[in-house]
DNA sequence: AAGACGGGGAA
DNA sequence: TTCCCAGTCTT
């Protein structure tokens, strides 16, 4: 395939007019660049830019990311989902402590093979921290690599995935792969973008197969839809004294490891009025006593393959029941559960002034 | 090869 | 609402 020179351009406009700050941008130390990238895996540099200067505040190195408890990295971690980069951040952090005394690995077969790091991670650290020959291939490459040579393969397909990669290598700048990643990325995330591209200024669209054949907004091509599931989530927040209810979400599910209220979940909507509830906290859990402080209205959260729905229902205890001292229950104190990371559906309803008590 | 995994911003 | 984001891991 011919190149047309689209390197070179990109080079150009990067040196000509990109004009993009961010705080890890230039940074040579692996911990950083490595904390930066798993942060920003699938998710917006404006989401993740406080996240980053938070870790680095509180974490400097990786030694004391290493030496950090679980609970507290994740309070840190709390909003920005995928959380499973955040267990395996840490599980990083200390495998390297202990096994590399500290000292980020610093080839592309070693950097590759740590937990959380895949081939497009690998390729930033290796090349911003290493000048190591490896190009990433993000969402953004895809994008512009799809619409500059007017590729329509599917890039969520084996092949698909092996063309663009194929494609990226060919066109990497291998005297400056740190430099051109950067570039590449920041072109697709100012110029190139998803959503109403800014073609008529575009240095490469003298180059671009897709602005000249008028498809920009055809590519890149994705293969699969995704389909959405629907659960219903009734949350019990069982106060005793001054004592709440909260367990650890441990099973194979969203939010593994955050915290959560009691939890019953339904496939469809579900209303509860105070006689429901009295039946269901009775033979459910053996409470006589108790007082219905509030059920809210319906809440909402969308998610990339879930769209969760529910409510939450106050409700007051005169002692804690012995159905709910289980070995993964906790009941403690408002300030005890501030130290907890709990998803943002649940924070939502916790910040929110406005909830109504339904009509009962 | 397909599915699972969050949350938020923009259109 | 829908799409997509500096993807990776599991099944």
């Amino acid at each position: 395939m011919q190149d047309a020179g689209f390197e070179r351009l990109l080079m150009q406009w990067n040196k000509e007019q990109n004009d993009r700050p961010m705080p890890w941008k230039g940074e040579k130390n692996p911990y950083k660049v490595w904390l930066s990238e798993i942060i920003l895996q699938q998710t917006r540099v404006e989401q993740g830019w406080a996240y980053y200067e938070r870790f680095v505040k509180k974490y400097p190195d990786i030694r004391l990311l290493a030496k950090a408890k679980d609970e507290e990295v994740f309070k840190l971690w709390e909003g920005l989902g995928y959380y499973t980069r955040c267990k395996n951040l840490l599980h990083t952090a200390r495998f390297i402590n202990k096994n590399y005394k500290g000292k980020f690995p610093s080839t592309y077969e070693k950097i590759v093979a740590l937990k959380g790091v895949g081939p497009y991670t690998a390729a930033a650290i290796a090349s911003f921290c290493f000048d190591l020959p490896y190009a990433v291939v993000d969402g953004n490459v895809f994008r512009i690599l799809s619409r500059v040579f007017g590729i329509a393969t599917p890039i969520d397909t084996t092949e698909g995935k092996k063309q663009f990669k194929e494609l990226a290598d060919k066109m990497l700048d291998k005297k400056s792969p740190g430099l051109y990643n950067q570039a590449i990325m920041d072109f697709g995330a100012t110029v190139c973008k998803p959503m109403l591209p800014l073609c008529a200024g575009c240095m490469l669209n003298k180059i671009c197969k897709a602005y000249q054949a008028a498809t920009v907004n055809k590519l890149p091509v994705k293969e699969k839809v995704l389909s959405k599931k629907q659960r219903w989530f009734s949350y019990f927040i069982f106060e005793a004294g001054e004592k709440t209810f909260v367990r650890k979400r441990t099973e194979k599910d969203i939010w593994q490891n955050l915290f959560e209220f009691y939890l019953i979940e339904s496939a469809s909507h579900r209303e509860w009025d105070k006689k429901m509830i009295a039946d269901f906290l009775k033979q459910q859990l053996g409470i006589d006593s108790h007082e219905v402080k509030l059920i809210t209205t319906a809440a909402s959260q969308q998610l990339t393959h879930q769209h969760i729905k529910g409510h939450f229902i106050v409700v007051k205890l005169n002692n804690i029941p012995p159905k709910l001292k289980t070995k993964d229950s906790l009941w403690l104190s408002a300030q005890e559960m501030a130290h907890l990371p709990f998803p943002a559906f649940i924070n939502q309803h916790l910040e929110t002034k406005n909830v109504q008590p339904a009509l009962f």
